[in-house]
DNA sequence: GACTGGCACTCTATACTTGAGAGTGCCAGA
DNA sequence: TCTGGCACTCTCAAGTATAGAGTGCCAGTC
């Protein structure tokens, strides 16, 4: 494609972007030095048009970007705006004195919303290979019991679960039992061996242990990363023109997880270190058709993984975003592997 | 006050909750059965009105209620109304199959949500008398060791710290010396402990027993009190025409939770059972001046106790909404106590 | 062939006007 | 103490006029 019309829609994105009204063609050469008229402007806009970059709100108005606008503008046009100083400098104290998994997770997310200014989510780290550290069974009284799982990446899972009448004796050897068929072994592999065990139970026994190995199968099977912490929401209210097009429809994302889930794992896949953008109608739920969403990865697949990101409107500010993304990925990551 | 103009109050209440817009006195003696005229109900509104109960948004144009008018329809006007029979089969059906107190609490804030169409605010419950049940110590390696405490209520907290060149040995020997200290005292007196020895330790042992101490002092003076979860924000959608005054206010409420946490304890006190409507400027918080809260403790102070309730607009179904909070309240705190 | 200046045309946004309607306050009379 | 009536006020919605921004296209220039 012709240089000049490149030029023209990476200068249409950027005004729109900064002033969220439409574009015309004396405003483009005024602005940007573009050493031509705006009656050639117009035709190279109205040549964008017929392609598909760019749309018209009504007949004399300037133009907007369209979503395939904004693609081509992320995918060849955008220079990664580098972070400023102050920025940088925010991040690395942002991480000073962390001391567990949820205070590093509920940190990044306010991090990522205060750079960015839009609403953002971490998931919980998940490894892949994590190991069973420590099985603890603990009598709560009145015949419940409490069970704590421990993974190698130093997760807890709780949970209680109903044993009637069990002495401090057979808890002890219920203990003794269960960590030694589990400890050291994978989470999958502990899983196996659980499975076996309930299945090979008889009836008798399968009111007693068996109760103890549903509930320990249900901790291991939970995955940490089906959690996500979300902040920054009030920087939804600067949007509150668009209110039925982005804020509702993301607040309603927000509360149900599970969209959010998906969203997040379609668009990045474990050890992909590239930001992934996903404009307007990409990200393939249709109430999200005018916002982005703006992830990376973070960690490494071998330790802990998980993906982070931030959702605004589809006329964001796409090179700060991507760059702070980036940026605050690496750090975390940088961060969770060193411990 | 002369019971009339009460009557006349309770209706203009009614009405503009549910349409949201001025009320004359002509659409007033049409829709309740004041058996005077609408002169008469003028004068009593203009009286009403120098008392404080109603205003004007100009001269022509139907009251509103004020702050002070919806307290006084709030603590002798309004009949609580009961629960449908399909919210109470709700509130039950929702806390089937619960296991543990994460799980509790999230459902909770869904089912107050739900009900009331508002935003919900549970408070994680917190215990006065819980003591320590179980103090684990674990390796992580390189140096590392991760605490885990286990207090009787079955509240788990984690958290790792530095003890260089540590053995499995001096491990376990920590480990039972930190359990006999302090398993079984409440966790106040645990903490006295603890400060104690970490006063007399000296100087070569701070570096190691110090270190363990002072996690250990840190995850029990932790509150658990001090989180809240939060639901129903898609409800806000609703008062999208008062953005500026309710939905953008909340947001940033809901994100500062210590705001959240002060707004709940000053509101709602221990052992209280009462429903806490907080309206309008009474909540003391100037952004929130057109919200008003609806909180209730629930569990007992004795056990497992917090605080949970509803936050909307000033003009809210008040008999509906306290219905609501008291119901959730009552069910949940049973079902904390039975276990 | 690519670019430019000029011009007619289109559409929006804003301000202003107008009339209907709802509601009030007040007064004189029951 | 209550009521019907009436003048007055203010908003809201619809209609109208106008300025301004922007386009599309064409004929002319380099």
């Amino acid at each position: 494609m012709d240089e000049r019309k490149l030029a023209v829609l990476r200068a249409i994105v950027t005004d729109y972007v900064a002033s969220h009204g439409p574009i015309g063609s004396k405003a483009l050469v005024e602005r940007h030095r573009l050493e031509v008229s705006a009656a050639t402007i117009r035709n190279d806009m109205a040549s964008l048009e017929e392609e598909g970059y760019l749309t018209h709100p009504h007949t004399s108005a300037g133009r907007i970007p369209t979503d395939k606008g904004y693609r081509l503008f992320v995918d060849r046009l955008a220079s990664v705006k580098p972070l400023s100083v102050a920025e940088r400098r925010a991040i690395v104290r942002f991480m000073e004195g962390v001391c567990d998994i949820d205070d590093i997770v509920s940190r990044t997310v306010r991090l990522l919303a205060q750079i960015t200014h839009q609403v953002a989510i971490v998931q919980y780290p998940v490894s892949v290979s994590a190991r069973v550290r420590h099985i603890e069974l603990l009598s709560l009284g009145a015949g419940r019991v409490l069970a704590i799982v421990i993974r190698s990446t130093g997760a807890v899972e709780q949970r209680s679960f109903e044993l009637p009448d069990h002495s401090e004796a057979e808890l002890a050897s219920l203990r003794d039992w269960v960590n030694a068929a589990t400890v050291g072994k994978t989470v999958t592999d502990a899983l196996e061996v659980m499975s076996v065990a309930l299945n090979e139970a008889v009836s008798d026994e399968l009111l007693r242990v068996g109760r103890l190995l549903t509930a320990l199968i249900d901790m291991l099977s939970a995955d940490p990363g089906a959690r996500v912490m979300v902040g920054g929401v009030p920087n939804l209210a600067r949007f509150n023109a668009e209110y039925e097009t982005t804020v509702k429809p993301v607040l309603e994302m927000l509360e149900e997880q599970v969209v959010l889930l998906k969203l997040l794992g379609e668009a990045v896949k474990p050890g992909d270190g590239e930001v992934a953008v996903r404009i307007g109608d990409e990200n393939g739920y249709v109430p999200l058709r005018s916002t982005s969403l703006v992830m990376s990865g973070y960690g490494s697949p071998e330790s802990a993984w998980a993906t982070l990101g931030v959702v605004g409107p589809t006329r964001m500010d796409y090179p700060s975003t991507i760059a702070a993304v980036q940026a605050v990925a690496n750090y975390v990551g940088r961060f969770l592997q060193e411990g």
